[in-house]
Parts: structure tokens; C-alpha cells; sequence
DNA sequence: GAAAGTTGACAGTGACTACTATGAACTTTA
DNA sequence: TAAAGTTCATAGTAGTCACTGTCAACTTTC
């Protein structure tokens, strides 16, 4: 399981990441604040990088400068994962669950208080996870869809 | 059920359906070359639109202007409705069949040849009028994953 | 104790998006 | 037969996006 492999162990400091990725630390910030990544954050709030959190910030800087969807429109993607189906929660969590009633934002953005998921480590969720690039998410699909 | 609601029946032209819109004719095509709306099309290649087309195209709109999310976006958002599911074609139909197997463009964007959707219209397809807004997408899949 | 991290704010820029306009040549509608 | 439709092409533009840079004040790392 990917969200076990020691490639998402955190490794690098942020002004390392972004040079492994070729952007400005500035940047790395900002794609955190627009909820597409979740760095590992130590006590002291500094973060830090896996393998896997560069290999997805290299597809996010894929998508957005070639591919050219906006971070607006990966947010609307990244909202559609179906969280629901991936982790089970009951009808009844559904229904008190923002992320399940909104779809403007992936389930990681929102607040977890009092929720199904609270306490859950949305770095190392398969939800948070199951994006890699824009076909792993229809992949995600597939498997749950018949 | 709304493919049969008299609401979709041809009624305007272009010149008219932009009017209502409020958009150019020039973008009407637009929207039209990049897989957003399928209008209804006479012998004589006319268009005609229906009252729920100008709702399509009004949403559009919004999602576009409003919303920020560009045509890119919203293209890869209409990719990742699961078509196999809604029409419940076959594991082997779905092998050879191209919109199954892309994640760039919705599958009424597909050649249809040699396809379970052969002879199909698309324009009255539940795929392709499973989009209205952005939520509208995330419904459909809310009915499909358990 | 210097380097690098943190948050927050403000400014600037190149590139691109979405849209409009226009013209040409032709067909259909009313 | 005039108006409005069709396709195709080229050009232009206002506005936005994604990104960078910098300054400040403070904390953590090495």
C-alpha cells in the first residue's frame, strides 16, 4: 500500500522540495493554501516533503502549466473524488458531513470537528492519496463504479 | 424524466439562444467545438436550441465567468462522469471502447464508431444531461457509489 | 549566531484565456 | 430576395492567472 511505502516518509525541507520540483518556495506555500497538498508538519510547524509529496507536486505543476487547468478547476476535480465510498462512513455521517454535501472543495479542506473522519490524517488518507494525476482519479472511479 | 420533458424540444436559433444567453454567436460555436453543449441539428445543419440548452449554456457561463474554472477544467470535470455506469454497458464493451479509457474529454466528444453508443444521440443521453452545474456531477455519482 | 524556517502583506509581470469583431464564400429560411 | 444561417480564418483586447520578488517580524535548526 503507497500509503504505507517509505517513499512517504518526510524527508525534505520546503526550500528543497521546491527545488527538486523547479518553483519558488512562495509557490509551495500556495499550493498548500489552495488545498492542493498536505505537507507532514513537525511540532514546530515546519514542513516537510516525501518522494511522493514531490512526485505530486510535479504533476500539479504538469496539469496546471501544460495541461492548463487552473488550480481552481483541479480543486473542482479533487472535490469529486467519492471520499464516501473510500472510506465507508454510514448514511447517517453522510449526512451531517460537509464535504459529502458540497462539491466545491476536496474533503481534506474542510473542518473535521465532529465528523467520521476526525482525528484521521488526511495526508495519509487513500482519499487525499488517490490523486496522482487527472486519470487516477477516474481510475478511482472505475473501481468503485461497476 | 427530463429527456422527454417538452422542455428540451429545438426551439431557438442561434442568433436567438445567444440572445437569451447573453453571449456572441461566435461563442455559442465555441462552446460547441470544445465539447461543452451539443446543440440539436436540422437536415440543413442548422442549429436549434432548447429551453434547457439555454440552462446548460447559462450555467456554463457562470462556471466559466463566475466560478473561474476554464474550458479545460470543465471539459476533464465532464470526462470523469462514469458513462459505463449510467448506460451499464459491458465489461468487453468497455474494453474497447475510447471514452472509458480517457480522462481528457467527455465521451459524447468520442468517436462513436464500433461502440455500445453507436446510433446513440448523445444530446438526449442521461450521460450528457447529468451535467447542469458542478454539483450536478457529484449527484450522479452520489446515486452510482454506495 | 547565522541560515533557514514560519506567517502575512503588497507589488509586479509575462502569458494566456475567453470573448468579440470582421470578412469571405456559400446555403437555407421566411 | 433579403435576412439569417453555415464554415473557416485572422486579428485584437480586457482581464485574469500563476508565479516571483521583497519586506517585515519572529522562531527554529544546525
Amino acid at each position: 500500500m503507497s500509503t504505507l511505502d517509505k517513499s512517504n516518509t518526510p524527508l525534505y525541507t520546503i526550500s528543497m522540495a521546491a527545488k527538486l520540483v523547479g518553483i519558488s518556495v512562495h509557490t509551495m506555500r500556495m499550493y498548500e493554501n489552495e488545498g492542493l497538498i498536505i505537507p507532514f508538519k513537525k511540532e514546530s510547524k515546519q514542513r516537510l516533503y516525501s518522494e511522493l509529496d514531490v512526485e505530486r507536486l510535479r504533476c500539479l505543476r504538469k496539469v496546471i502549466n501544460e495541461e492548463r487547468i487552473g488550480i481552481e478547476g483541479i480543486r473542482r476535480l479533487l472535490a469529486l473524488i467519492p471520499c464516501w465510498g473510500i472510506i465507508k462512513c454510514s448514511l447517517k455521517d453522510r449526512k451531517k458531513c460537509e464535504a459529502y454535501n458540497i462539491a466545491t472543495k476536496p474533503c481534506w479542506m474542510i473542518n473535521h470537528k465532529n465528523n467520521y473522519c476526525t482525528g484521521r490524517d488526511c495526508r495519509v488518507c487513500e482519499v487525499y492519496q488517490s490523486f496522482s494525476n487527472c486519470e487516477s482519479i477516474k481510475n478511482k472511479l472505475k473501481e468503485l463504479i461497476a
